[in-house]
DNA sequence: TTGAAAGCGTTACCAT
DNA sequence: ATGGTAACGCTTTCAA
C-alpha cells in the first residue's frame, strides 16, 4: 500500500539546513525517506545504495551518499531485521565470572562475532534459575544463533532445536546430548599431566576437583583418577573446591588432613584453586614448591604465569577455540540442518616451576 | 491498512496439534496472529495480554495463555522496538581486558542493565581506531543508551548528544567535556595512600603510570604527585607501564636504574603492574617487602588479596559504582534532558602487607 | 536502473 | 473490554 512517510520530518529539515556532518540537532532519528527526499530520489534508492549487491547508478549513489552523510543517517537494523528476519545477534551466554580465564574467552568470542558480523547480545547467567528468563529474552530478540559456556538442561536444548536456533557450547557438554560443542581435550591434558608427574616418582596424589554439577570439572577430575589407575595408583584423596583461589586454599587443608604429610603431588581443575594450593603450601603449611609437593592446575589464565607462580598447567588455545565456536556457529546460522559436531583442542603443557615433572 | 498475515502459519498449525508446550517442530516463528487464531480473539487482544497493565478480562487472558503456552509464543522484541521507538538495548562499551578488575565490573554492569529490563549489547573496543565502527552499530540498532569503559573524544560525545542517547562513563573522563559518568575518587585515594606512607617515614618515591592516552592513570598519578608536593617531596622518578602485569616488572628495573637503591616506596597506578612491581623486587632484585620497599596499587582486583601479595590498595566499590552507572542512565533514558553529573566515590583503603603505612 | 507498493510483527489509536 | 486499522522503517517483488 505504500507507507506515508512524515511528510516532514522537523529533525532532518534541519539538519539540511547545515552543511557539517552529523552534528546538526536532530530530535527524531533520519528515516531513509528523509535522506530520499533530500537527495531527491525513491526511498527503495536509498536501500539500494545502503544493500550490498544491489544495483544503483554511480550517480544516485552520490547523491544518496551525500545526503546521508548530511543527515546523519544510519539504517535501522532493527526495521531491517523485521523484514530479513534475520536479527544479526548472537546470544553470548556466559556464567559466574568466577574463571579467571574468562576475560580473555569472553573477549576473543566477542571479537569473533564482531567479524562475522554479528552483534553480541550479552546474558550472564550467575544461577542455574536464571537461566529459563535468559531464554525467554533470547526468542524474543529472535537471535540468529547462541554460543553457550553455561549449562544447559535437555529440554532447554530441545527448545533451541525446536525454534531452529543454533548453539555451541564453549568448553562445556550437556550430558547425555550430542550437541555442537568446541572444548580443550581435558583427557588428554590430565593424562599428560599425570604421565609426567608419575614420571617424575609421584606416588601420593590429591585431586581438587570443581564443583559437582560441573562437567568440564568433573571430566578433568574423572580423567586424571583414570589416568593414575592406569599407573597403578589406586588411592587418591579427592576434595571439591568451587573453583575459586579461596577453596584452593580450603581445599589444601582438607587433603592434608586426609592424605596426611606424605602427599606428594596435587591436581586442581583449574588454575584458581592451583594458586590457592600453592600459596597455603607455602605459606600456611612452610612447604617448598616443588621440592616438597607438585602442584599442577588446567587452563592457563593469565595469573598463574606470574612470578610468584609459575605454574605448572595446560594451556586453554583460547583464541583458537574462541574462532572455531564463532565459526561452527555461522556455519549453523546458514546452514541449520548440519549434524551436531565436538571439535577437542588439545591443550598446551606449560612447564612452570610449581610441579616437578619427569620425561615425557 | 490492517495487515493481511499469512493465513496459514504451517508452524503454528502443527504446533495446535500438539498439547507439550513448546516442544513440538516450529519450521517458522510463531505471531501473535497465530496465537489469536487458536485462541479464538483479534491479534489486538494477544497484544494485550502480552502488555503489563493492560485491559483484558479474565477470560480471554485464559484462552490466550493457554494458545500461547501451546504454540511455544513469544513476542517478537525487534517488531514492537520498531513501533515502540525504543530498543531496550543498552550499549556496554569495554576496552581492552587488561584490567584485572574488568571481569567484576562486566558482570555487575550486565546485572544491573538486566535488572533495569534492558538487554545489553556488548561491544569490545580493542583500539582506539575501533570506536567508529562500534559507534555505527550502536546507531543502527538504536540504543537506548550507553554506558562506557572506553574513551571517546569530543566529536563522538557531541554525536550522542546530537543524537540523543545518553552515555555514562565508568571511569572514564572526556578531558575538556562535562559528562555524566562514575568514577572511584582517584585523587581522595592517591592522597590517602601517600599520606599514610609519609608518615610512615618515606621519603624517596617511584610512580608507575599508566598508559599516556588513559585519563584515569593520569589523574591518578598526577593526584599522587601533588600529594607528595604537598608534603615537601618534589622530586620523585615516574615510569610508564601499560596497565599490564609484565609492565610493571619493568617499571620497577627502570626505577632502580633511575631512581638508584635508595628507592622507598613504589606508587603504581594499577594492581597489576603493583604486583608486578612486587615480584620483580622480591624475586629478581631480592628485597623484602615492605621492609625494603612498600608498593601500593588501586584497584582491589582479586589477585591482590592473594596470600603471595596482600597489596595495599584502593578498593573501588564496584557494584555501587555499577549500581549508579545503570540508575544513571536509566533516569536520563527516561528524561533526556537532565544535567550531566559526575558521581564520585570514595575507595576503601585495604591495608595489605605490602606497604608500611604510618598512622592514617 | 528506478519507483511504487506490499509486507515483516508489533503497538497505538480508534470506534464499538 | 474488544476488534479493526494505521503506522514503525526497512527490504523486496514487480513494472516501467
Amino acid at each position: 500500500m505504500g507507507r506515508k512517510p512524515r511528510e516532514n520530518n522537523p529533525g532532518a529539515v534541519m539538519a539540511e539546513l547545515e552543511d557539517t556532518p552529523s552534528t546538526a540537532a536532530r530530535p527524531t532519528a533520519v528515516t531513509s525517506y528523509d535522506v530520499a527526499r533530500v537527495a531527491r530520489v525513491s526511498q527503495s534508492s536509498v536501500s539500494r545504495v545502503f544493500t550490498p549487491g544491489a544495483s544503483v547508478s554511480p550517480e544516485v549513489r552520490r547523491r544518496v551518499l551525500r545526503a546521508a552523510n548530511q543527515l546523519g543517517y544510519q539504517p535501522n537494523a532493527i526495521a531491517r531485521s523485521l523484514i530479513t528476519r534475520r536479527s544479526g545477534f548472537v546470544g553470548l551466554l556466559i556464567g559466574a565470572s568466577t574463571n579467571l580465564y574468562y576475560p580473555e574467552v569472553l573477549s576473543e568470542l566477542s571479537r569473533g562475532i564482531s567479524d562475522a558480523g554479528s552483534r553480541v547480545l550479552l546474558f550472564t547467567v550467575d544461577s542455574e534459575s536464571e537461566t529459563e528468563t535468559v531464554l525467554t529474552h533470547l526468542w524474543r530478540y529472535q537471535v540468529d544463533g547462541v554460543i553457550a559456556a553455561t549449562r544447559l538442561d535437555a529440554a532447554q536444548l530441545t527448545e533451541f532445536a525446536n525454534r531452529r536456533v543454533p548453539v555451541v557450547f564453549y568448553n562445556r557438554m550437556p550430558p547425555d546430548n550430542p550437541a555442537t560443542a568446541v572444548t580443550v581435550d581435558h583427557a588428554e591434558g590430565e593424562r599428560r599431566l599425570i604421565d609426567r608427574l608419575v614420571a617424575a616418582g609421584h606416588r601420593r596424589f590429591g585431586i581438587v576437583g570443581g564443583p559437582a554439577d560441573n562437567m568440564v570439572s568433573l571430566e578433568r577430575t574423572e580423567s586424571a583418577i583414570a589416568r593414575l589407575r592406569h599407573h597403578g595408583i589406586d588411592s587418591v584423596t579427592i576434595v571439591r573446591g568451587d573453583y575459586g583461589y579461596q577453596s584452593g586454599i580450603d581445599a589444601f587443608h582438607a587433603l592434608r588432613r586426609e592424605a596426611g604429610r606424605d602427599l606428594q603431588a596435587v591436581v586442581c581443575a583449574n588454575d584458581a584453586m592451583a594458586l590457592g594450593v600453592m600459596d597455603a603450601a607455602r605459606l600456611q603449611a612452610g612447604l617448598r614448591i616443588p621440592q616438597d609437593l607438585s602442584v599442577v592446575g588446567f587452563d592457563g589464565a593469565e595469573p598463574s604465569r606470574w612470578l610468584s607462580y609459575g605454574l605448572t598447567t595446560i594451556r586453554q588455545p583460547v583464541r583458537r577455540m574462541a574462532e572455531a565456536a564463532v565459526a561452527m556457529l555461522v556455519e549453523r546460522i546458514a546452514k541449520p540442518d548440519i549434524e551436531p559436531e565436538r571439535r577437542l583442542y588439545a591443550g598446551e603443557l606449560v612447564e612452570g616451576i610449581s610441579a616437578r615433572l619427569g620425561k615425557g
